[in-house]
DNA sequence: GGTGGGCTATGGTCCGACCAAGACCAGGAC
DNA sequence: GTCCTGGTCTTGGTCGGACCATAGCCCACC
């Protein structure tokens, strides 16, 4: 950075550079979550770079859900280590739906191998504390819900399977292929069927799920699991 | 952006702004794989931000793998939609490893799920170029290779049977995942048994793996993907 | 002792300037 | 005529300085 002046010659860009000390700090150690970052200026004094290299390495960073900055001056502000990886894989995956790096087909099937893996292990723990939310979630979906309130719930069971299967990456993956296809799914529940018909048979799907996990049937659960998803995602018109 | 001047007050900051306006675009089809965008100072001006916040949004872009940019006048030069989820997706995990945000365990758990799907789908399609890629890789893999090379080749096997399942988003996953934990991994190599035999070992097992997938015996294939993944993960220290 | 108004630190933004890479073009050397 | 050569123009990369808005903090004043 505070090689020779100015330009990129050879070297890799400044805000790259700047990228890398930075990864290098969290590699090491040395940054850990809820550490906070020297402010913009005084990194870029230290490392010999301008803010302007600075920011756009922490805006990648940002990107990818490992800090989150604001303004001012209290203990919370400025730019701190906080890994959300969930909601910076939402983005990326949506992103890429929006560019055809992917047809919709592979996104269903890879949910139907995420989320058959998440139900087949959370059958297996049955952690009490995750059941429950699972409880709440249908219980609050059995009110006279709008399509969009009704998906956030079921957003909702689904991620609290993931989540109790005790895998903390397939957890975030399950949540961000299924929040990157949520505006599609919504859509999908316009179709010509009577809303309160698919309404009545999701929930009853959901509740079928619940008592296979609740009941340490894994294989069931799974089973379940994928074909409540093949079947809503017949409904999503391809790519 | 156009909106009231200089300051962020209440709405989103400006880069979000820009941001948002090109993802738009990508959506609606008005920004495709291989098309242009405009240079910097344009793009600033039509959209009356200043040029570090486009700049912001671009790196924002080029962090998800959606843009590519190279200074210049050719016909490949500027920034370019070139989607490459896979190397963004490497680098977001990797730096989420290094923060914490999953176990190792869970990594070894998530390369088993997305492996076993790979190779059994592979053989059910035993899709000819792909199958002689992994011959290929298989064959390079038989000369005296140090560790570095040869960890290059044992991804190269695994990334074509990912890429043979036919789903690029599960494939991209698989990259992603494996090239995440690549330094772990050649750090494993390095342990207390004899690297030759370790070599052998390993060369065996995906002779194995191969000719299941060859065969089109899915399930045989599935189970000796996990179980050549779990002997070398169990050399990895964890977390 | 409480409260309100500056003070200051910090991220967000704009502007103008310059650098380096790369393609293209004009002009001269052979 | 062909081939090099140097200039020019476009474009991303970088810096420095300036200003704004936000949000704690502190001190003077009531």
């Amino acid at each position: 950075m505070s090689g020779t002046r100015h330009p990129p010659e050879g070297r890799p860009a400044t805000f790259e550079l700047v990228l890398r000390h930075i990864e290098g700090r969290l590699t090491s150690g040395d940054l850990r979550p809820g550490d906070r970052l020297p402010p913009e200026r005084e990194l870029a004094a230290r490392l010999g770079a301008g803010r302007q290299s600075v920011r756009e390495a922490l805006r990648v960073l940002q990107a990818q859900g490992v800090i989150r900055s604001q303004v001012g001056t209290g203990t919370d502000s400025g730019t701190v280590v906080v890994p959300a990886p969930a909601r910076a894989l939402t983005r990326l995956l949506r992103v890429h739906l929006a560019v055809d790096s992917f047809p919709m087909r592979d996104v269903t099937e890879a949910r139907v191998m995420l989320e058959r893996f998440s139900a087949g292990l959370a059958a297996r723990r049955r952690a009490a504390p995750d059941l429950e939310r699972m409880s709440d979630a249908l219980a609050a979906m059995d009110a006279d819900l709008d399509r969009e309130r009704f998906s956030d719930l079921d957003t909702a069971f689904h991620v609290a399977i993931a989540e109790s299967a005790g895998n903390r990456l397939v957890g975030e993956l399950t949540v961000a292929i299924r929040e990157s296809v949520r505006a599609t799914l919504l859509g999908a529940m316009l179709g010509d069927e009577d809303w309160a018909r698919l309404r009545d048979r999701l929930r009853a799907e959901h509740r079928e799920i619940h008592a296979a996990i609740d009941g340490g049937d894994g294989a069931r659960a799974a089973d379940l699991v994928e074909a409540h998803i093949r079947a809503f995602h017949g409904r999503v018109p391809p790519t």
